[in-house]
Formats: structure tokens, C-alpha cells, sequence
DNA sequence: GGCTACCTACCTGACGGCAGGTAGACAATG
DNA sequence: CATTGTCTACCTGCCGTCAGGTAGGTAGCC
């Protein structure tokens, strides 16, 4: 199978990342994982942030399609905004849900101030990315300046990856849950 | 000076976690830094895990006085709300600006998942300790039901810490001012 | 005063283990 | 024959940890 190793070496590497962080992501764990050796690994990525490179980019590019798939046919009258932020929301939480895991980019940056530059650069393009999509969310509504939508979408990103921290940190979703109940109380998730 | 090496070694160790993480911290790298030998820490903390645990359990405790000292003669009128809860943006503020750092107990939620159960019931302490000075800041404008105060407060803890983490990934203290700007204007933070 | 006993605050030197990474052989496939 | 994918074997370097030693101070006792 082509490029099925490559696959399954990516898959095992980002739910790693996501458990224990970049730094504790071990090339002769990941080798016993998918079942093969560990210098088998460089045949397919050169270094370690080849790798973590690899992993976060396709990530930020997957979770692009899935947000943008949401969007796909809507009405645009605004109805729908609540709901939509509620998948979004719901995406955070499931992987908590999923051994109480982060989002690969929200442990990343974390690490950031160790982390080689080509992953930095993908952190930034997650965080612009989720910015972009929630200020198309907030905009359907109706109105609101450009430049308003996307100071608060900022902060809607913000707090919701706060969230995910806090309850990471605590190994409990009932946190994260409450957490969300409180935003859209106080207004700031629609 | 009595106490002198071991005070150095927590305030180095403090740094370097707050700045690459529980497990960027090498005692040999610490040693370099206090002057000492590697094995000398021992003397003083029998194994790594009791001194994350102590770095962190004297963060939690200094943050609480400093804290409760902000409230100390307060008039109680509410009207400085906001100022309070300025200060204690302000305070993760500084925390970026001292080498992009981050919050300590921050850092060691995103690591939770790797770090001894000594260090995760500190992280819980301080959750606890931020979210119950907020809710008392919050109810000093009046009323509010407790359990109100307490929800929105954990919030406002679970969104500021976001802005950091969020702002820490992207090497960049604007990110974070515009988050905050952005939470007081949605009315989230007071 | 002199001796013993214990203490603090480190040190030297090493241990086993794991980290990422490399060189080169080899079998299978086209 | 050439390429692809994986292997064995190994390298250097860092990790936390430990055993054992030592210089200097202090306290108690004859």
C-alpha cells in the first residue's frame, strides 16, 4: 500500500502530539506504534520538525475544509449562527472527549518558545484560519464593520482555546462545558 | 545565606518552565545556572517531580497574597471593578513580555498529560484560587447569585488564559491586548 | 582545650536508558 | 538494472538519578 505507512506514521505522531506535546513525541514509540522500525521514519520525514511540520500543516488545511464545508449552501440569513458555533465548539470538545487531548495547534503553541520555525509559521496560519471562518459566522447576522467582526472573532478563538486548556489541565470536560455555557451567557458566543 | 542555592534553583526553574516547559527543564542546564553541580539539586529536591511541585505550589501561593492583596481596603463600592480586573490582565501581560513567557501553571496545563499527580492537583489549586478572587471582584459592583458570579468568572479565568496562550504561539503581546480589548467590549471582562 | 559525633552544603563520577539521526545492507518490485 | 521501502547496527549526546566522598561548621561531653 503507497503511501499508506507515510499515513499511518502522520496519524500516530499528531494524536501523540496532542496527548503529550511535540517534546514528547519519541521516534521509537511512533515506530513501535505503527510497527515498524524507527529509522524507517526518516526515510519518509528527514527530521523530527519535518514531521511536526507535516502533521500540523495537514491539520490546519483538514480542519479548513471541515469549517468550510459547514458554510457550504447556507442560507446566509444569520438563523444559523448559533448552530454554527455550536459545531464549533463541539469540534474542541470531542477532542477532549478523545483522551482528554488539546487541539494539536493550541499544545504547540504552548511549546512554542522550542519549536523550529516552519511549525511556528503553521500555528499562525491556524489561528488566522479559525479567525477568518468565526468572523464569517459573526458576520452573517447581518452588518458589523470588517474590522469589529474580526477583533471579536479573535477573542471568540481565544477564549474557546482557553477553555480547552483549562479543562485539559483538569482532565474534565463538565469544565470545558461550563466554560462554553458561561460565553453565551455573557453574549460573547452567539 | 541559608536557603540562598535553594531559593535560586526554584527561581531559575520557575523561569525555564515558564518558558520551555516541565519538560524542557534539564537539571543539568539549571545546575548551570545556579552555579552548582546537577546532582547538588538532589540535595535539595529528591526527584524533578518535587520540584515542579514546589515551583508551582509557591506560584499558587504568592499569586493568591498578591491577589488578595489588590482587595485589601477596598471601599467595596464596585466602581473599581474594572481597575481590578485591569491589574489582573496587566498581570498575564508582563508574564509575555518577560521573554514570551507563559503563565506557569498555564504551561503545565497544556503538559498535564505527562506530569506527576503532585503538579496537577496545583494546577486545580490555581484554577480555583484565579476563579474565586474573579467572582469576588465581579460581585463587588452588588448583587449577582453566586452561582452566576462564580460560572462567568470561571470563564473570564478559562478567556484570559486563552489570550496568553493564544498570543505566547504567536510571539506577539498585540494579539494579546487585542483579545483583552476585545473581551471588555463585548462585556465579558468588566 | 580537645575529642567525638553529627550536620549542612555541596562535590566527583558513574549508571542505565532514551533521544534524534546516520550508514549501509537487503529484499521486493518495476 | 534501478528504485522503493525497510531493515540492522551504531553513533553521539543528553536525561534523571544515585553512591559515596569531603570541607567546614556546630554541639556535647570529658
Amino acid at each position: 500500500m503507497a503511501g499508506d505507512t507515510r499515513e499511518r506514521i502522520m496519524e500516530s505522531a499528531r494524536l501523540t502530539v496532542q496527548d503529550l506535546g511535540y517534546g514528547g513525541l519519541s521516534f521509537r514509540e511512533l515506530a513501535k506504534d505503527v510497527g515498524i522500525k524507527s529509522a524507517s521514519i526518516h526515510y519518509y520525514f528527514p527530521t523530527k520538525g519535518d514531521l511536526g511540520e507535516a502533521i500540523l500543516r495537514r491539520y490546519v488545511d483538514r480542519y479548513a475544509a471541515f469549517l468550510d464545508g459547514l458554510l457550504d449552501g447556507l442560507p446566509g440569513t444569520g438563523a444559523d449562527r448559533a448552530a454554527l458555533m455550536g459545531r464549533y465548539t463541539d469540534m474542541f470538545r470531542s477532542t477532549l472527549l478523545n483522551g482528554n487531548r488539546l487541539c494539536l495547534a493550541g499544545m504547540l503553541s504552548a511549546e512554542r518558545n522550542e519549536l523550529p520555525a516552519g511549525i511556528c509559521a503553521e500555528i499562525v496560519r491556524w489561528g488566522a484560519m479559525n479567525e477568518g471562518w468565526i468572523a464569517r459566522v459573526l458576520g452573517l447576522g447581518g452588518a458589523g464593520d470588517r474590522e469589529g467582526l474580526r477583533s471579536r472573532a479573535a477573542a471568540l478563538f481565544a477564549a474557546v482555546s482557553g477553555a480547552q486548556v483549562v479543562a485539559h489541565g483538569r482532565n474534565d470536560v463538565a469544565v470545558y462545558d461550563d466554560i462554553i455555557a458561561a460565553y453565551r451567557a455573557s453574549g460573547l458566543v452567539p
